[in-house]
DNA sequence: AATTCGTGGAT
DNA sequence: TATCCAAGAAT
């Protein structure tokens, strides 16, 4: 087998069954590539068209990116999640206006040095928006390179990491680098799929290892799992007679870092004394909620909300408490479960 | 190398 | 229901 068979079988297919309609390609821009490219980062392509859009239409450029505020920006990517990547595709924007005069490097050394972008986005973005030869290892491709060469082994092994680079580093070809670069990832995507794979479909099953094995489902090894722990916060939903909602600004390190969200309490009995310190109130009288189960990759959080009904009054100062309206809550970034519970209360 | 970072879809 | 894991990067 030519090295090039891959490729060329992969492009003949991808000019049929590629997706070309993706919303960051019409019109191309490396800034829109990019932004893509974060946002695609550990999530489908589904979840981020419509978070891409909302994007777009506020922050058109990388300079009213690089202008806006971090707030602003991170209210944009609410819901969103892996919120570190709003961050560091914020201070990025600043960088490449400060640093490189608004023009994104063509060499992925350069490129990868930026916040948030490692070596295969780094890839992906030279491909895509350039059109220059750069390979990438991202989820699909790792499935697509351990299937069609049999490898068995967890892709997390740095042995077996570097072996898949090596691999896609041989199969990319000069030109068409970034149709290329698409057709390997809409293989993965739509064909080449983690479960039931179109292998009847498929433009390489002719010198697939795993098809004539049958051994799709061994390719690539699973990651080994340990059973999640699970945490528990109480959270309080304080409204005041103006039904305006109490809400704290997260720090900016752990989870939902800089997000808005609702005071937490370990102990529910913490959240009276809270109350009297903070808000002056006396006499509170709590109300549990239902509790919400929420899953993170790496722990399962139990949130009990506790309601509470108070009259208005002066926040103490130096706090990261704000009263908000409904307006003003539009206004703000909100982990998911949190902007459920909200509505389920409004 | 192992953890920490979200969320939603698929099975 | 429980588990896996997606266009990964930073630490």
């Amino acid at each position: 087998m030519r090295r090039d068979w891959f490729s060329k079988a992969l492009l003949k297919w991808y000019a049929q069954h590629g997706r070309h309609d993706l919303p960051w390609k019409k019109p191309l821009s490396v800034y829109r590539v990019w932004v893509s490219e974060i946002m695609l980062q550990q999530t489908q392509v589904s979840t981020v068209i419509p978070y891409f859009a909302r994007f777009m239409a506020s922050f058109p450029s990388l300079e009213s990116l690089a202008n806006a505020p971090l707030d602003s920006v991170l209210q944009h990517w609410a819901g969103l999640g892996y919120y570190a990547r709003a961050r560091n595709l914020h201070k990025a924007a600043k960088c490449l206006v400060n640093d490189f005069a608004g023009i994104f490097p063509k060499d992925v050394t350069t490129l990868s040095s930026l916040p948030g972008i490692g070596l295969s986005t780094a890839g992906a973005i030279i491909a895509q928006a350039y059109n220059l030869r750069a390979p990438i290892l991202d989820g699909n491709v790792k499935r697509v390179l351990c299937r069609f060469h049999g490898i068995k082994s967890w892709p997390g092994e740095k042995k077996v990491h570097d072996k898949l680079w090596e691999l896609a580093e041989y199969h990319t070809p000069k030109q068409q680098a970034a149709d290329y670069t698409q057709a390997t990832m809409d293989l993965g995507a739509t064909c080449c799929t983690r479960t039931k794979p179109s292998c009847e479909l498929c433009p390489l099953q002719k010198h697939c290892a795993a098809f004539s094995q049958q051994s799709q489902a061994q390719c690539p090894g699973k990651k080994p799992r340990k059973k999640l722990p699970t945490k528990q916060l109480y959270m309080l939903c304080a409204q005041n007679q103006h039904g305006e909602l109490l809400l704290q600004q997260r720090p900016l390190k752990g989870i939902w870092a800089g997000l808005w969200s609702l005071p937490e309490f370990t102990d529910e009995s913490a959240i009276v004394p809270w109350l009297n310190e903070f808000l002056g109130t006396s006499g509170a009288k709590l109300t549990a909620l239902s509790p919400i189960l929420h899953t993170f990759t790496h722990y399962h959080l139990t949130i009990l909300p506790r309601l509470i009904t108070i009259r208005k009054k002066a926040i103490k100062s130096q706090s990261n408490l704000s009263w908000l309206n409904n307006d003003a809550l539009a206004q703000r970034g909100l982990p998911a479960p949190i902007q459920k519970l909200i509505a389920t209360i409004r």
